[in-house]
DNA sequence: CCAAAAGTGTTCAGGCTACACCCATGG
DNA sequence: CCATGGGTGTAGCCTGAACACTTTTGG
């Protein structure tokens, strides 16, 4: 048998994981899902599902993404145009046993989501939440009552949020990624806030601003203001057609 | 059916393909094999094959490398140890109808060598070659002879390979990768000859050689000197302990 | 008037660029 | 002695960090 016949392969399930994040009050959260079923009855994961015989990878991850948030996806390529969320492949894990029931490759995906009202999954408000990356990665103490699982997740899925929490650490340095997570219409301090819940930092509102106003092509003014944070009216910006940044915005040290 | 009940999946092939660049005479080159059989026969693609039923995507991906290159493959945290290539997984490609003959999904992986004696592909040595990468991507004149095939690749394998390009070129910004295109041990100037291939771009070799000996971390001197460039000997060093540049090396503007 | 958030100005330190200049070898 | 590449010094520019200060709202 030659090693390019197709007809001799071995059979592998192709499923797709989201890794949804947003920011909520402050705290960087993700979208996890109760299992219902073995294996690892109960305890969390990442939304996720098979990829259909003629779908491809992309379309999968969009099709779940929607089910699971009711966001539509859109085009990495592109600024969020209205209401959507980014979405992106972050990487491919297929360890054999890391699903004890058969070989399964899983094409994770990276989604960006601003504030979402509440999370539906198939009508049972209990079975989909958003739970803060702290919590899920290190903590069992993250979760604000005991009657919430502790936060282990099932299969390699911890592994997968934590390569997909450190990708948008990254890319929110060199690109416009943060703005996914906003509103269409934002102000300079609410992305701050974005960059400080991602990153765990403080940053200075003064330096900042004069950063992110005076990059070509990251905000551009959209005439209104607001005052919903309180103090002086804060001028709304959208997401300007700039993809990469440049300079980029500087991580402090840890 | 419940949609998470995989007994009852659509059947998949999983392949991984490399991209395998070298830096050969100042011009960066991948890796590409002649295919002998359909579709796309005679014509050129990445090397590759199917993943085994108890086989995880890297050690096919490392399996694969050593295959063709005779090179074994080390952990991406670790620096390169000897004569071994550096490996990491791209992204995944999996179009319904990238393979004209069934479903297959692809693991396409990245891996960087410093340059070697000729490849070995199944002890045929006109089935596998190194190709500049303008040629492969953009020219059809950039092969030498006419005998030699025009640059299509098979499948995909363009979209594969210039993605493996611009991840090369965007990592070595800030990351200590660039090492991985030299032999254990090298000089300031070798490591800059990489730097212009990979970004077909002139620095300037006093500042190139201020800034590389001043990141910590990046390199650290051997001792030896050589001579074999011509002109006063330089020091030799090897691949530091870093694998993150700070601050980052910079591409001069496009 | 006071608190709070939005912006602007200014100063200082450190990194990058450009280029002058010296060093050590082979031919 | 000259060409070639290796390596150091230095002046100017620019950016980012730090922080004083003004602006504009709500209570």
């Amino acid at each position: 048998m030659s090693p390019y016949d197709p007809s001799a392969f071995p059979p592998f399930a192709v499923t797709v994981d989201l890794v949804v994040l947003t920011v909520r009050a402050h705290v960087l959260c993700a979208l996890v899902v109760r299992r219902g079923e073995t294996p690892f009855q109960g305890r969390w994961a990442l939304p996720g599902g098979f990829v259909r015989g003629d779908e491809d990878l992309a379309a999968a991850a969009a099709r779940e993404l929607a089910e699971e948030t009711g966001l539509p996806a859109h085009d990495p390529a592109s600024p969020a145009p209205g209401n959507t969320a980014h979405l992106e492949q972050l990487g491919t894990y297929g360890d054999p046993g890391r699903d004890p029931r058969m070989r399964v490759v899983s094409v994770a995906h990276l989604a960006l989501s601003p504030d979402l009202p509440a999370p539906r999954a198939g009508g049972d408000a209990n079975s989909a939440r958003w739970a803060p990356v702290d919590a899920l990665l290190h903590g069992e103490g993250g979760f604000a009552r005991e009657d919430e699982q502790p936060a282990q997740l099932a299969f390699d899925h911890a592994r997968i949020l934590a390569d997909g929490v450190e990708r948008a650490r990254s890319k929110i340095e060199y690109s416009s990624l943060a703005t996914a997570f906003c509103p269409p219409e934002f102000t300079v301090g609410e992305l701050r806030r974005v960059y400080e819940a991602v990153w765990g930092v403080a940053l200075d509102p003064r330096n900042f601003h004069r950063k992110v106003t005076g990059t070509p092509g990251f905000l551009v003014p959209s005439g209104g203001t607001t005052t919903r944070q309180g103090g002086r009216p804060a001028q709304l910006f959208r997401a300007g057609g700039a993809t990469v940044l440049n300079p980029p915005m500087l991580r402090p040290e840890v």
